[in-house]
This record gives C-alpha cells, structure tokens and sequence, in this order.
DNA sequence: ATGGTGGAAAGTCCA
C-alpha cells in the first residue's frame, strides 16, 4: 500500500504509472489529484490492472485510490466533515473503501495557510472531526484494519522540518496542530512512518521554491496511522525520496507500506 | 528589495 500527494494526478500520470509497476503497488491512495471525477485519467490504470475510485470536483483538492486488490464500501468523505466557504461545500479531501480487507482512507487535510486564518481554525476543526469519526470506527469494531493515510500538513515533530525556528508562529508545526494528531495515537492509532522510519529529518515533502529539495530543507507532513491489527501487519514504510528528482516531480513523495499477507 | 516554483476552470488562487 502507498500514499502519495501527486499534485495534478494528469500532469504527474506517467510517474505515477511508473511508480506503480516499479513497487509493484498494490493499493495507491493519492492526494491532490486536481481534476474532476469525470476527467480523471481512468484508463491508464485500468489497463495497468487497477480499479479506479476518485472523488473531485474541480481543479481544488481531489483525492483518488487506485487498487488491484478490490474496491468495495466506497464513502466519499467522512461523518461530520466540515464544510469550507460560502457556499459552504464539503471539500473532496477524503475517500474511504476496503481494498482486501482494509478500510483505506485517502486523506488530504487542510493547509491551514496561517494562524490567524479561517482555514486554520477549519484545519483543526477537520481534524478533530475526523479523529471523532475514526475513534468510531474502532469502537464499532476494535478489530478493524483501518488505513489513515495522506498529506496531514502537519509535522509532528521539531525533527520532522529542517530549521525549527524557520517555522515559528506558522502553520504545520503548532502545538494545536500537533495535539490534534496525537489523539489519532490516544484513540489507537500508530503513525507507522515513525515506528519504521524513525530517523530524523527524514522528509516527504519539499516546496518547489528556493531550491528546497537541493538544500535537503523539506517536512515529514505525509504521514500513515494505522488501527492496531493494521499495525502488527506493516513490516516496513519506505519513504521514496527518488521521486522528487527528475523532469516534473510532485512537491510531495510516496510513503510506502509493505504488508504483509 | 525582489524573486526565487508549479498546479489549475489561470489572467488569479492555492500550496
């Protein structure tokens, strides 16, 4: 299983193919696919063997999973998820199925864009809405194989950007920020980067601008919390720093589960 | 001081 914000899943498509067949993925959630349901690019991945679930509007947001394992109980967003704007509208920024077994949810939470923005208060509320609804389905089921997985926008530690004091007083690296997903952990979730990939300053992600990726200045913000039954099954996560080189990369790399059965 | 980047329904907004 792999999660990755593709940023424009058109633009990136033969990356993402080639990424696909190379890893031999079995489950892709991705993030940022920028297109509408209508227009996604199905066919590529069905030829490649995949069925395909998106959820877009528009060129705003947009969340997909592609899976060669099967793709049932398909929920587009979540119990309780917040709207934004006016009028308000429940952005495509979850998606939820079962892919052999596993509740797999494609993430993509709210950027916050800075403190005393609306859209951080929408990002905390987000959140927390979303840990309500995922505490619920361990409580309706507490032997549930659940797969959080996406771009939190949040870092949840000093070690997770490369200058913390770059990062004072913005958005990624709050206290709120980082309590909202601790309660992820306090309801049963573990955050599976961590346990496997434990090193520090180990990023997904680097910005575009001022040669972030050549300096090595980047975020862990791509992140993959797992229910514990999930979480005894993933025998590695590998974070596929490669895919940010090359002509047109996403911002954001991979984060790679190996599970096991 | 500015711009340094890249995506999209671009001519601006979002990250």
């Amino acid at each position: 299983m792999a999660t990755w914000n593709v940023n424009s899943v058109r633009t990136r498509l033969d990356r993402v193919l080639d990424f696909l067949a190379r890893e031999q993925v079995d489950v892709l959630a991705m993030q940022e696919t920028k297109v509408s349901d209508e227009a996604f690019p199905r066919d590529p991945f069905i030829d490649a063997g995949y069925r395909v679930v998106s959820h877009g509007f528009d060129q705003w947001n947009g969340v997909a999973v592609v899976s060669r394992i099967g793709a049932v109980d398909i929920v587009r967003g979540f119990l309780g998820q917040p709207t934004w704007g006016d009028p308000p509208v429940v952005e495509a920024r979850a998606l939820g199925l079962t892919c052999g077994g596993v509740r797999v949810w494609s993430l993509y939470v709210p950027n916050g864009r800075t403190l005393d923005d609306p859209h951080y208060r929408y990002k905390l509320a987000w959140l927390a809405a979303l840990r309500t609804a995922a505490a619920g389905w361990l409580a309706d089921e507490p032997t549930a194989q659940v797969a959080l997985v996406g771009d939190w926008n949040v870092a949840p530690l000093d070690t997770d950007v490369w200058d913390r004091a770059v990062f004072a007083g913005r958005t990624h690296v709050s206290a709120a920020e980082r309590a909202a997903l601790a309660a992820f952990v306090d309801a049963g979730y573990t955050e599976t980067t961590r346990v496997h990939v434990p090193a520090e300053h180990t990023y997904t992600f680097w910005d575009y601008q001022q040669l972030r990726f050549a300096r090595d200045e980047g975020m862990r913000i791509d992140l993959a919390y797992a229910s514990p039954t999930l979480a005894e099954r993933v025998t590695g996560v590998r974070i596929v720093r490669e895919e940010r080189k090359g002509a047109g990369p996403s911002d954001h790399v991979p984060v790679v589960l190996d599970v096991d059965g």
